[in-house]
DNA sequence: TTGTAGGCGTTATCAA
DNA sequence: TTGATAACGCCTACAA
């Protein structure tokens, strides 16, 4: 209200408090500001003695050089940007750690917005990400087609996670979740599962789309499928046990980890053996997966080394390099404990 | 190589490739870049004519308003940043998740800095976050006293997570460890256990030295303690199993819960029953705790709220307000299916 | 209501 | 080797 805009901004109080400029430190050292702008950047072409009085300047005044100004005068801000749908999701925790620490050997930093799940809010928060960083990773699963396009179509280099866009050129690193669930498809029939539940993600998840068709055409006179309504969190797992239950599958198929732990646990309190009575699978492989109990039988999508090939999509295009090809990465089925023969009694 | 000073970053390539300018819109609309400032930042004092003009030639052209050069001129940036020593523990995980979502509700985003337990790095981390943002949280539960105390010396805003320092007034959000250690010491002592293993975190961490001291303190007179050396990781507690039985023990205190989470892993590899034969306990109520198998009893820290807390110092700095006084939570036992009576045989 | 002009802090060009 | 000086793109008194 205070503020004329409008905006709930806080007082954009214009010169910082006593912040040391390279005006101040020119001054007190003597010299021009352009030779404590060569000195601060280790430029060889200073005399030792001003190099000296300079640093000293500096010193005295706490001077650092203003990462804003330095932003503006190079063009660049050292800055990438991502977005994820959910920071509190394991996949998601992943691929940000592995563009992290790959764009941290560049000594690039990263910027995060989180959309909550709220599509609607990810072109603002895209635009907003962008306009403070050199280059941005999109993960948005559930933003429409038409809005992904827009969004996508600027200048900024925009790197594109886990969902395709076509006709534009927009560097995408992308997962084969066909060929993740078509491996699950084959190793529970193997194990003479003839009743399989799919515990499904959210409807709209493009994700989800591909796992249940695949899994449903894999599966195909092999064992019958019955879906149950699902999402993407523990919750939605732990209390779809019951109606998965009711359909007498042998074999649960999880959308992904988190849901296919959420089944785990419930399946425990209710003293069902896992995978003596039910067998279980999950998707993604996240760190936790190993350390179920019983350990869970997924299929390892190599969350951190995608964030890492967004960073070298990204990097290439802000070094002015060739673009590096679409990757995209074929999981392969992680058998763990979760999972067992069909029980011989029906 | 190419690069004249040695950095190896990219091409600082100035005039950002085509970018339109607030002088282009200006130029188009025929009016002044003041008025296109006015209208793009939606000041009423604006013809609706004009207004009109600039939208239509602001969208024509594509023109966004660049981040960089407004936080010039306005003195912030609109961000804040936070360094964390392990992007990959749930723990900081979920501060970041806290801090991101109440920074995000100002329409502040975070930059964030993983010095990957490398806690000789934090202090340049920390400098150059600073440079970019305008406040900084920071988690270095390693970092020596002396350093901190230079790092926090600034007048940038600073917040400091789950570590103190006396003396300069610098914001602090903590927890009480031993609050939480004597819960469990209580808890165990309760349930008859005799003989108790604490499994410890790393040497260096100062969490680790209070969470030991307290249960040894707590437990003197109440049951034996055996120390087994640990770590911070899943793994570490894996490992430590063996060794942790040889001790005779019943009950098993973790340092955290990703280490009791190990313990509970290797435990039932062994066919150990939990808390039949042993207890286990953790610490800090990641989200996983709950869905362990079986659940992890701990104690819950409230880990988003401290990401929150810390927001809200860093935005009082911010709009100048008076300086909330320091929050230290008391975190609570959390009693779930991992602890329960002592077993009677010995 | 609009435009002019100066400033934000730094880097880079070009003479000297 | 050093120093003026002009960008970089935007915001904001101040004047009209």
């Amino acid at each position: 209200m205070s503020s004329p805009s409008g905006h709930r901004g806080p007082p954009s109080r214009r010169r910082q408090s006593g912040r040391a400029t390279i005006g101040a430190v020119a001054q007190a050292a003597g010299v021009s500001r352009a030779t404590v702008s060569r000195v601060m950047n280790g430029l060889p072409t200073v005399d030792p003695e001003l190099v000296e009085r300079v640093r000293a300047a500096a010193a005295a005044l706490g001077y650092e050089p203003d990462g804003t100004a330095q932003s503006l005068a190079l063009g660049r801000t050292g800055v990438v940007g991502i977005i994820v749908p959910d920071l509190g999701n394991p996949v998601f925790q992943a691929v940000l750690r592995g563009l992290s620490s790959a764009a941290g050997d560049r000594d690039y930093r990263v910027l995060i917005a989180d959309s909550h799940e709220r599509a609607e809010e990810e072109p603002i928060l895209a635009r907003e990400i962008r306009r403070r960083s050199d280059g941005l990773v999109l993960c948005a699963p559930r933003m429409p087609d038409e809005v992904l396009r827009q969004v996508a179509t600027v200048r900024t280099p925009v790197v594109l996670l886990n969902r395709r866009l076509d006709g534009l050129g927009v560097p995408t690193v992308s997962v084969d979740h066909a060929h993740g669930m078509r491996a699950i498809a084959g190793h529970l029939a193997g194990l003479g599962h003839r009743r399989v539940a799919y515990l499904s993600g959210p409807a709209n998840s493009a994700a989800n789309r591909v796992r249940l068709a695949t899994l449903r055409t894999a599966g195909t006179g092999r064992f019958a499928l019955h879906q149950v309504a699902g999402g993407a969190h523990f919750e939605d797992g732990h209390d779809a046990v019951e109606r998965i239950l009711a359909t007498g599958a042998t074999a649960v198929v999880g959308y992904n980890d988190l849901v296919a732990y959420g089944a785990l646990a419930r399946l425990a309190e209710l003293g069902r053996s896992v995978p003596g009575e039910v067998s279980v699978t999950g998707f993604d492989d996240i760190p936790f997966a190993r350390y179920a109990n019983p350990s869970l039988t997924t299929v390892a999508i190599p969350l951190e080394e995608l964030g890492r090939q967004a960073w070298n999509r990204l990097w290439a295009h802000l070094a002015g390099e060739e673009p590096s090809p679409d990757v995209q990465f074929a999981p392969e089925l992680v058998v763990r404990h979760s999972t067992g023969p069909a029980p011989v009694a029906r």
